[in-house]
DNA sequence: CTGAAAGCGCTTACAG
DNA sequence: CTGAAAGCGCTTACAG
């Protein structure tokens, strides 16, 4: 027998037609039991497996799902958002677990992306993941939706987006963890992270942070908010801005852990202490957060619940059931750097 | 125009065949250069996109290949070692490049997987990434050589290993690392990690460690070796052990990045400063690495080159090309945690 | 340079 | 319960 074996080797070696091997392969009710169990035993022998490309032309599905990324490249090419990669090992596990393969793809914003995975029937759903200027992107997300592309995406779920999305509570976080500060009786907090309509996560988190000042009858003040991207180098210059400038501040709340990370390293460096001098927190609780030094205090996200979240509603999306975008609660990890401990 | 667009219904409105559309817009030479523009344009009009399962159906190539990474779960369950992180961005993006695109899995070391991405026709070949035990998967790997599975795996270059292997120079990396710790004036440098032929990446990184020692005239003490797996956990307990048996040592040289932060934390605890009292240095440079607190000495492995070496010699073997196992150089990144700066 | 024909390996009505 | 037939949408000899 040279090259792989087909449904058709098998049927000539169980003195069947090629059909009834593909149904008894599938398990179809209307197979002999005892025929099933001899042509499953060839077919094991053989090693034979169904040709997914024969079987997915003709069903017209690829049991196939793509994960796309969208993110810059960063110098060094090879840095991923640690809590996207979080999120990439559980939806792998969703996706395994609905028997679905993943299909990963890395993505430039800047360039001009088409999703072409579904009109090659190489995937059936799209799953989109990338913190990103959401301005930017919105008329090509209203381009998959016209296109009749299914697909969810990770973030801000807010109204007027395209699609449907699933993300965590950014303003609630935002503003439990300011209150925690806040309970540490640190009365500067900074914010390090874009506060824009650009990046509505960020955004959302910087709206939990102001609300939960004003709750408590603090001032915004503008000069605490720094500008900053998901990175560690973002987050350190973010840090060094406030510090050359001189501005007073006892607390950081910085919209993600990469952000918090650098940050402190620019805090270290200038000679002040974490937390005694200034305390500092994070968002999203990505598996390093655990390990720095001080260890860091921050909002957790529920990457397992929203890997499973998004392939279950894009898997919905695809058998035409109703679907919705959803918001998945957060928690706090309170460790060293605010103080708690 | 219901559904989505055929070359057939490109073919009727461009009026030729339907060969011709596929010629066309495939660039055949033999296509009339106007015929090819009024094809294309229809196209581009349609949103025409070759459909996969078919186009692979009929030249039996999926130009997919499958990166199955092992690990046995965590109970976290979305923990994924950072370095092999690292390498999926590299691979992903050496695949793009070649024009492959690449599905992932995570396989269970402890489940009896089998690889049949190549057997269904889903991929041309495997990449097989996972630190784990290797004489457990010995005879997977045999089994998958004789199927004439195409595959490469990142590890261990050995002789006796099956199939193809591309791995950093650890024996070197070990050595390195352990003549710089020495140079530091550390005489009791203990070895966080496996050392045995059940994980060879480590026991090489320990034998280029054992060797820079003997090399200086030390001893190699059995005491200061604690196993290890890759995980801030299992290198925080190794750490524990030799505080808690009370065994002298002044610099540790873990395995892994990993090992070496979980080591720290444990250090910490103990109320031991890094590097004035214990000099700690990891082998892995994930970007974390350059992050903690202190900064992380370790041994950097060029994840870019691994991840566009392995896509290569993967497409070789592919294509019927020559290919071998090969070994790629390793430089210190020197920081605070050893005392260098 | 172009078209008619065959076929990749399946799945699914349809007929018995 | 099983088989003969059709067809998913391409690509590639083959013929002109």
């Amino acid at each position: 027998m040279k090259g792989k074996a087909t449904s058709l080797d098998i049927a000539h070696l169980a003195g069947v037609s090629q059909p009834t091997v593909s149904r008894a392969l599938r398990g179809s009710p209307m197979v002999n039991e005892e025929t099933r169990k001899r042509i499953q035993a060839i077919a094991e022998q053989l090693n034979y497996k169904v040709d997914k490309n024969a079987s997915n032309l003709r069903t017209q599905h690829s049991g196939t799902i793509a994960l796309l990324f969208f993110e810059d490249p960063t110098p060094d090419d090879s840095q991923i958002n640690p809590f996207f990669l979080s999120m990439l090992g559980s939806i792998t596990r969703a996706c395994a677990l609905q028997g679905y393969d993943l299909l990963i793809s890395f993505q430039q914003l800047s360039t001009n992306w088409q999703a072409d995975y579904e009109d090659s029937n190489k995937a059936d759903g799209l799953i989109l993941l990338g913190y990103g200027d959401y301005l930017e992107s919105q008329s090509r997300l209203e381009r998959l939706v016209e296109q009749g592309t299914h697909f969810v995406r990770w973030g801000a779920v807010l109204p007027g987006q395209p699609g449907i999305s699933i993300g965590c509570d950014n303003f609630q976080g935002g503003h439990d963890i300011t209150m925690h500060l806040l309970a540490q009786g640190r009365g500067n907090i900074a914010f390090l992270g874009h506060a824009s309509n650009h990046y509505p996560e960020f955004f959302e988190r910087y709206r939990g942070y102001a609300h939960a000042l004003l709750t408590e009858d603090r001032r915004v003040q503008p000069l605490l908010q720094v500008d900053a991207v998901t990175t560690e180098q973002s987050g350190y210059e973010a840090a060094r801005v406030l510090l050359e400038k001189g501005i007073a501040f006892d607390a950081v709340f910085a919209a993600s852990d990469l952000i918090a990370i650098g940050a402190m390293k620019a805090l270290h460096e200038h000679g002040l202490r974490v937390p005694e001098d200034v305390a500092v927190a994070g968002f999203d609780d990505i598996p390093m957060a655990a390990f720095v030094n001080p260890s860091l205090s921050t909002v957790q996200q529920d990457t397992k619940l929203a890997g499973r979240i998004l392939v279950e509603t894009l898997l919905a999306l695809i058998n035409n059931e109703p679907a919705e975008s959803r918001t998945i609660p957060v928690k706090l990890a309170l460790r060293r750097s605010s103080g708690a401990l």
